[in-house]
Order: structure tokens, then sequence, then C-alpha cells
DNA sequence: GATCTCATGTAAGGGGTTACATGATTTA
DNA sequence: TAAATCATGTAACCCCTTACATGAGATC
């Protein structure tokens, strides 16, 4: 029996997503997944064999012509059923999110406030860096024809990192402000 | 040479904090750091053993009467001088942050929309209960005697955790009230 | 001719938790 | 006398990334 983690399932999604092939789901976890969920290959085609010997997919290797073979997946009755069961349960208890700049700031008696101000801003660059990013995908989510059920959901999620990341950009403004007047 | 990593000098800073054993570092962790960084026995005690074959910390064994032995752990020159490195050194590309309850919302086509919000509510509980923690160590930092340049640094992390908390918060509540509406 | 995209996979190693093992003192 | 707190540690295991290995077709 093999464990069932989050990425097992998330990759087990996938495949009801438009993705079969390894390939497929990376490109699909690096553009729609990327702000809550993201792996490597290292991790994924090791565990769609997995979820082939589990018996939640099928495998076909298919070979088109000129282009490099394919190994495609699709998701089974059994595979379905695992999957909406993993949907609808409980969720784990919220893990603590590290973050590397909050780490070093609670540490910042040990440098110059202006270093721990660098500090702050470069973390405010990624942050900004990031919202742009999230709007990019709103915008060819909704720019692109296929407006479906997972454009809805894929939507609410997005919603959810451009809410947050907003309120982390204005706590660096807010943070870098105070900092300055304490100088 | 060891990898020194984030959490290496989470706990070497922490001796610089007030804690000199691994139990006094498990305690601060789960107190005062617990919303951006937190980590096991298991890590701590091979971690400081290694601080200290790395010359980073020098240990001793008090014994104090009737209670059991510690190892105390005391930053040197060394120490403290990779700690002034780390804390105004770079910062690392943001991370993904993991998000179960996004990504099975991502996939929530697979299930009824009734069962999407309910897992949408029990995120709202947990969040809710974060953010009163956060209240209470706030409030526990605010009342006790020791204001230092720890204290000042630790307020704005809980700051930032306060900030992003209610965010998502506020997300919760706007998703609950949308699928709601289209139900 | 170089580089980008498509395509699959493995091995080594990093970083971490959980469960176990032990035991004294203090408090309820 | 039961349980909580103080105190240290290890072994098994999980999850994951990075780097490596390979190769063809398309594009610039």
């Amino acid at each position: 029996m093999v464990k069932m983690n989050h990425t097992t399932y998330a990759i087990l999604g996938l495949l009801t997503a438009g993705c079969h092939t390894g390939y497929d789901v990376k490109q699909m976890m690096d553009n729609s997944l990327n702000h809550f969920w993201k792996i490597s290959y290292g991790q994924i085609y090791p565990t769609l064999r997995q979820l082939a010997d589990e018996g939640f997919a099928e495998v076909s290797t298919a070979n088109e012509g000129g282009k490099p073979d394919r190994k495609e997946y699709v998701i089974t009755e059994r595979g379905k059923e695992a999957l909406e069961q993993w949907v609808s349960g409980p969720l784990s208890s919220l893990p603590t999110e590290r973050n590397e700049l909050l780490l070093k700031l609670f540490f910042s008696r040990h440098q110059p406030a202006e270093k721990a101000i660098a500090q702050v801003e470069a973390y405010l660059n990624s942050l900004q860096e990031r919202y742009n990013a999230y709007l990019t995908i709103e915008h060819s989510i909704l720019s692109s024809c296929a407006f479906d059920a997972d454009a809805k959901y894929g939507l609410i999620t997005l919603e959810y990192g451009k809410k947050v990341t907003k309120a982390a950009i204005e706590w660096c403004e807010h943070t870098i402000q105070q900092l300055e007047e304490e100088e």
C-alpha cells in the first residue's frame, strides 16, 4: 500500500484537468498551481508510476511520429473515487509557514537598522513581482475561452494569493516607515 | 564542514536570546517564533551538537542538585560573527507556500459546492484560532517588563502574522459568501 | 549551429517529523 | 498516585530538490 499524501492527490487531480503526461503535470503546476503547490520532476515521474501501480491511473505509451515517446496517464474509476474522497476529506491542521525574512528580522538587533530596512525592501520587491505574476495569470485565465468549473475555483485560489500578498506588501511598507522613523 | 541552513542559524540566534539548552530553544520556538519557524527536538539536539563541533558554541554539563542534567550551550565569538553575517546576508527567493485548502478548492468541481463551503469554513476557524493566539502572544510581550531590542523586532514579526492572517480571514468570508450565492 | 521546447527518468543527499527510550522532580 | 514539566537523545522514515543522464525536433 502506497502512502497517498497531498502531492500524490495533486498529481491525480491534474490527470482530470487535461494533463496526461508528467511533462503536462509539471507545466500546469508551474502555471496554475504555482502559488500554492509546486513540485519537481523527481517527484512527478515516480508518483505517476506509483499511481498506475496502485490502479488509480492507466498508462499507455504513445508514439506520435517524430516527437519523443509520451507516457499517457488516464485516471481510472478507482482513482476518481479516491480523489473525490480526498477533496471532501478533513483538512489537516495549519502548518507553520517558514519565513526567512521574519527569522532574520527577529534577530536584527545583531545588525544596524539600515540593513534591516534593506532586507525588508528586498522582500517587498519579491512580493511585488509575485503580485504582478498573479495579475498576469488572472488575465490569462479571464481571456481564455475555456471558462469551466476549474477556472472558477482557479480564480478563487488566485484571489487568495493576491489578497495575502497585498497584505504582506502593506506590512513591508509600514515596517520600512517605522524603522526609518526610529533611525 | 557542516551545512549551515536557516534552521541552524535560528538555533544559533536563540542562544543569544536567553536560551542555553535544547529544551529552552524548543520552548522559545513554540512561543515566540511559532508563526514563522518551528522545529522538533529531533532537529534541535543534533544541531546543537553540530554547532559545538563547529566551534560556534561551547558546551558544559550543569548538574543542579535534584533536577536532571542540563547541557548548557553558550555562543562563541566565531558563532556571533557567523550569525551577524547570516542576518545581514541576502534573502533566498520566495518559496511557494503549500496550502492544502487551496489545493482541495482547486479540485472542488469534484464535490458539491456545500462541501467546498464547509472546507473554507473549517479553514476560517483555524485562522481565527491562530489570530487569537497572536493576540495572546502580543499581550504577553507588551505586559512583560523585558522590553528590549528583541521585543521590538518580535512585535514587528507578530504584526506580519496578524496582517496576513487577517487578510486570509477576509478572503474566507468573501469566498463563503460568493459560493453561497451561487448555490 | 545554437538554443529552446518536448520528453523521461534516476541517484544522492538535504531537511525534517514521529515514535521511541529514559528518568527525575513537581504539582494536582 | 497520576500527570505534568524538565531534560536528552536516537532510529526509522518521509518528502522533496538538485544534479545528472539522454535525446529528438523546432526555431532563430
